[in-house]
DNA sequence: ATGCAAGTTCAAGCCGACTTGAGGTCAAGA
DNA sequence: TCTTGACCTCAAGTCGGCTTGAACTTGCAT
């Protein structure tokens, strides 16, 4: 496959599968001419690495988990801190999902005077939220 | 309250509440020869902008939240939708911890010969899974 | 009067994950 | 053979959210 099938495929545009090789991340089995050229398990790295992202890994842990000869050889132990994580994370966001919920609903004339919102407030100042999430990414875009 | 007053109650470098200021997210409520005085309600201000950020609103989001009268006054329904949004990013982070989980756990030599696995590559493949987070932040570091 | 810590401004830098643009190369079809 | 268009490289730009650094000004204590 030359790169153009694997984006189409993948979803995942060329220039960032460029950079994904540059990165480690992947790697073509060669060239033709000037092109490369990608075998089919390219495509099942890329939903790996898709996981990898939307777990949360950066792309050097990713690269970290590839171990050097290529195959996915991951480190179950760093998969459960991950899991560990996502699950304060879930928590995190289920109570702010909760907080933006009543506070929509909220009678009081402006949030401030509502006791529940307040008590969020509260919450939130004194050190229990942090997690900063981010608008889900575009995602698998097969023909933009 | 001067800037390092705030800084040190808010757990919000003083760069930030700048930055902040520059944003309009927050105002300074007049000058003490060159330096910010900040009344008592910027906390409770701050406290909010931070439950925003917590929620996934950028900052542009939440200077557009507060009126420019500059009270809270925040749109419901833009809640409500946040709080959608934030609901199927939990649901995916929790699909995503669950298969983390059992990708720690599972026996398979490779996790690439894990029947379940595979399921879970195959579903973020084809286009399921998408939420980026972020690492949670630093938070509230009263003195660094 | 003077020293100095704590403030100030402004411009520039950083991070991760990409994208974009200019200019170059090459294989295959007409 | 020649054109074409898909690919290439490399450098630089983008975005959001800050941080950092240099050079400067103040209020207050000595």
């Amino acid at each position: 496959m030359d790169i153009a099938e694997v984006s189409e495929r993948s979803g995942i545009p060329p220039s960032t599968l460029r950079y994904y090789e540059e990165k480690g991340l992947i790697a073509s089995s060669g060239r033709h001419g000037l092109r490369r050229q990608f075998s089919a398990a390219v495509l099942e790295r890329l939903a790996l690495i898709g996981i990898g992202r939307a777990a949360g890994f950066s792309l050097d842990e990713i690269a970290q988990m590839f171990a050097p000869d290529g195959r996915p050889h991951i480190d179950r132990q760093k998969l459960t801190v991950k899991a560990d994580e996502l699950d304060r994370t879930i928590r995190k966001l289920s109570a702010m999902r909760d907080g933006l919920r009543h506070a929509a609903a909220c009678k009081a004339p402006t949030h401030m005077e509502c006791p529940k919102f307040r008590r969020i407030l509260k919450a939130a100042a004194s050190g229990g939220v942090g997690a900063r999430i981010k608008k889900a990414p575009p995602g698998p875009r097969a023909t933009p």
